[in-house]
RNA sequence: GCCCGGGUGGUGGAACCGGUAGACACAAGGGACUUAAAAUCCCUCGGGGAGACCCGUGCGGGUUCGAAUCCCGCCCCGGGCACCA
């Protein structure tokens, strides 16, 4: 054996072995349980960084542990090919995006090999290449089909210098980051997918999802933001034109004083068009331009607004308020209008304020009198109705649910109902990198899908990429002059693309069958190996991929395409790798690859080292500091197995007068492998490798006391289970001390080993008396010592004596094993 | 702003269900070996105190025999906010 752990020549020599022998290839064999594990394949921005280190060492641990559990493992790889950052690179650079994105797939895969990530690279699959995004196309006509994608005009960022569409990325402090131009919104004709028909089952599904954060579950289901109340008809008083509210307080429904209208909302135009109130509202909405809806209703931000000239008849008291346009009112939440009570809503308060107009209280407070002069902020609470006709005296919780809903109904003036505050999936882009939306536009026929038999719509090769104007597949007449697929005349192709959420809404499903060119899922296939059973990923698509995917399943499922309607069972989030603070990303430029530190410590170290930092859901501020550590660990476990390798190739011989050595050894081992599993099984990675140290630590003590001890049965199984418990997280390292120690290829196939309870129990503990809650004496006992015993002990201790001294023992806690809190005055 | 997380030694973190705060490492300091260096090994390592002990898990309160852990309020940091992925 080598003397030096040699890293480079071991990482090397396994690397080709694994790949000669074949040894992750994801097997469905018969009468084994089957496990998908999963982490969310990356965008290839550029070779691997550390972030994605940290992330695929989770999945290859587990994979790794679950195989050898006997189970069978699917664990694939694949890339997120489609995106902006290649076109950007285009337009930079002048390298085709296919070109920038296949030159990176290759970096990051050698990168992730380097590594030797257990990937059965058979199934490996990128959503840019035509074999994929010819069934993303499929799929879009089958939601095409289903009614479910339909195309209307909403409002894209608009740069007016650069005539082009820009990503909520490129727009800083609402100018165009290439030109510095206010940025505007444009309404464009575009591409959706319905998802808000699907709100409430992703909203009841997630009952299934008990494997999941409940933070994620949280931020989901406010992300939907279900909210009951009532659509109540407005109507405008010159015009006798119906505005439908949506109010989640028809209680308050009296104390309207006036009327709100999202400034995009497309009566705004219809109501001021030719009056003197043109010049005002556009004024107005000349200080929105380059204002994110964000700042447009945050509490703190300043009510703005124009009167319209107009009135809105309150149906319920036939009042006449005034009609404005305000700053917080948007047309994606609920109807676009708002019923404006200020004495009951905080923003109507501060509108009300600003602009002078009328407050009035309809709900009281149990225990104070309203006075809307004397009021600071809008009362929101419940209380009891007033001003309020018939209702005056009734609990306004009872009004807003039971009573006035009844009454619109009753009336014809409203309806119970529900709103989302989730708005359908905006899938088209402007933009060349991506799956071309399959549809056609016929003058005769007018919107014509693609035929089946015609997919893919490629993308085609010879586009020029500028930033400024219309997307390359617009400028391309090639791609945008075709046949009509129906009629045979003349038509222009849709230039869209889809938004590439929609490739990664999927792909873990193509993982089952990547290379079927029959259709885009193989039933047997997923229906074996779906749904996911771990999936792995960033905290940050916490709402948008995972809603997204969640959505996908189900439409899926209700097409008969797949059997099951929850995609991911178990879902691990784990926190950053963070630099200075902020989240590693190439565009921050604050990107550390592992290159460096595998040319001087080995894939392995670096592997061991990063799992190490923390639990996996911590985020990790990066710091080289410790790597040493890691390195040296490794170190300490090569020359440990080294020295008695000679001795292990021998027979066995019992070691009788050092029987005491031998059962700390046993002890030692099975505690560790008892320790390491149920750390593995709860992701505590971090704490599994801080055992296998312990255990090595433990090792060399017993080394130091006891020459020979592990010429044993004992020594063998220590030293044995020492690399197969080191195996998952530092393959390479373990398969050579493995190979060396004359075990059969490959200990990344050997089973994993158990642990006898009995032996893994510690037989003495140390027991914690205190007195008052306060830690006075330590005692070593047996484990199994009687609660009496424990009692006993305690009160008998001369330091507890001591502290009990002029104090009355009033009570006495006995935790099992644990300790004795004496309570004294 | 809204929603979701987080805050423990000089540093990364441990403490899994309310029961010994600081496991395992890093850094630092001291020592052994060495002509020397590297490597390796040993010791110290939250603060105060000679000690008994006292203080200590972002800050302020509370619940409890007992709180890093549960509750209320606040401060700071991170993620998401629909065209980055």
């Amino acid at each position: 054996m080598e003397e030096r752990y040699d890293f480079k020549v071991i990482e090397r020599k396994w690397r080709l072995r694994w790949d000669e022998a074949d040894i992750y290839a994801s097997r469905g064999e018969e009468g084994a349980t089957e496990r998908y594990i999963l982490v969310m394949f990356p965008y290839p921005s550029g070779p691997a960084h550390i972030g994605h280190v940290a992330n695929y060492n989770l999945g290859d641990v587990l994979a790794r542990y679950m195989r050898r559990k006997g189970v069978n493992v699917l664990h694939p790889m694949g890339w997120d090919g489609f995106g902006l950052p290649a076109e950007n690179a285009a337009i930079r650079s002048g390298v085709h995006p296919a070109e920038y994105t296949w030159k990176n797939i290759a970096l990051l895969k050698e990168g992730l090999k380097r590594l030797g990530y257990s990937y059965d690279w058979s199934r490996e699959l990128a959503t840019c290449s035509p074999d994929y995004y010819r069934w993303t196309q499929w799929l879009f006509l089958k939601f095409y089909e289903k009614g479910l994608a339909y195309k209307t005009r909403a409002w894209a960022n608009w740069c007016p210098s650069c005539r082009t569409v820009l990503a909520n990325e490129q727009v800083i402090d609402g100018l165009c980051e290439r030109c510095d131009s206010v940025v505007e919104q444009k309404a464009l004709n575009q591409w959706f997918f319905r998802i808000t028909d699907y709100a409430e089952r992703l909203l009841e599904d997630m009952g299934k999802l008990s494997g999941w954060p409940e933070s994620v579950l949280t931020m989901q289901r406010n992300w939907i933001g279900r909210s009951e109340g009532c659509e109540v008809a407005f109507r405008i008083k010159e015009t006798g034109r119906e505005i439908p509210v949506f109010t989640t307080r028809p209680d308050t429904l009296w104390g309207v004083t006036f009327f709100l209208l999202a400034p995009e909302h497309p009566l705004v135009d219809e109501i001021i068009a030719g009056t003197p109130y043109e010049e005002d509202v556009k004024e107005f909405r000349e200080r929105l331009s380059g204002v994110s809806d964000m700042e447009r209703t945050a509490m703190e931000a300043e009510k703005d607004g124009a009167f319209l000239g107009t009135h809105a008849v309150n149906p319920v008291n036939g009042e006449e308020v005034p009609v404005w346009t305000a700053n917080f009112v948007l047309m994606e939440y609920g109807t676009g209008a708002v019923m404006a009570v200020p004495a009951h809503d905080q923003r109507d308060f501060e509108f009300a304020r600003k602009y002078d107009l009328p407050v009035r209280v309809v709900i009281q407070p149990p225990d104070t009198a309203l006075e809307p002069e004397s009021m600071t902020e809008a009362y929101v609470e419940p209380g009891s109705m007033i001003n309020s006709g018939e209702f005056n005296g009734l609990d306004s919780e009872r009004g807003r649910l039971e009573d006035i809903p009844d009454l619109l109904g009753e009336r014809g003036w409203g309806e119970r109902t529900v709103n989302y505050r989730l708005r359908d999936w905006l899938i088209s882009r402007q933009r060349y990198w991506g799956a071309p939306i399959p549809v056609v536009y016929c003058p005769k026929c007018g919107t014509v899908p693609v035929p089946e038999e015609d997919l893919p719509v490629l993308l085609p090769e010879d586009v020029e990429f500028e930033f400024e104007g219309p997307s390359p597949l617009e400028r391309s007449d090639g791609f945008r002059r075709t046949g009509c697929p129906r009629c045979g005349g003349e038509a222009e192709r849709e230039t869209d693309t889809m938004d590439t959420f929609v490739d990664s809404s999927w792909y873990y499903m193509r993982f089952a069958c990547p290379g079927d060119d029959e259709a885009a899922l193989d039933e047997e296939e997923v229906s074996y190996w779906l749904p996911v059973d771990q999936y792995i990923g960033g905290i940050e698509h916490a709402i948008l991929h995972l809603l997204y995917s969640r959505f996908f399943t189900k439409v899926l499922k209700d097409l008969d395409l797949v059997d099951f309607d929850e995609p991911f069972t178990n879902l691990l989030c784990q926190g950053m790798v963070v630099m200075g603070g902020a989240k590693m990303s190439k565009s921050k430029g604050n990107v550390i690859t592992p290159d460096q530190f595998i040319e001087s410590y080995g894939a392995d170290t670096l592997r061991l080292f990063i799992l190490f930092l923390g639990p996996p859901e911590a985020d990790k501020e990066w710091s080289e500091s410790g790597i040493d550590g890691a390195h040296r660990f490794l170190h300490r476990v090569w020359r440990l197995v080294d020295r008695y390798l000679g001795v292990l190739t021998f027979k066995t011989q019992p070691v009788p007068e050092e029987s005491e050595s031998l059962k700390i050894l046993s002890h030692l081992t099975h505690k560790t492998v008892k320790k390491v599993t149920e750390d593995i099984e709860r992701f505590a990675f971090n704490t599994a490798i801080a055992a296998i140290m312990e255990f090595t630590n433990g090792l060399y003590r017993v080394m130091e006391e006891t020459r020979g001890a592990f010429n044993t049965l004992e020594g063998h199984e220590a030293i044995r289970s020492l690399v197969l418990l080191l195996a998952p997280f530092a393959p390479f390292i373990a398969e050579e001390l493995w190979d060396e120690l004359g075990g059969d290829f490959s200990v990344h196939q050997r089973p994993w080993p158990e642990y006898d309870p009995l032996l893994a129990r510690a037989e003495r503990i140390t027991m914690v008396a205190q007195v008052n809650g306060k830690v006075r004496d330590r005692i070593e006992v047996g484990a199994d010592i009687p609660e009496e015993e424990m009692e006993r002990l305690a009160l008998a201790s001369p330091r507890i004596r001591k502290n009990l001294e002029g104090k009355a023992v009033s009570k006495v806690i006995v935790v099992p094993g644990k300790l004795v809190n004496i309570v004294a005055r």
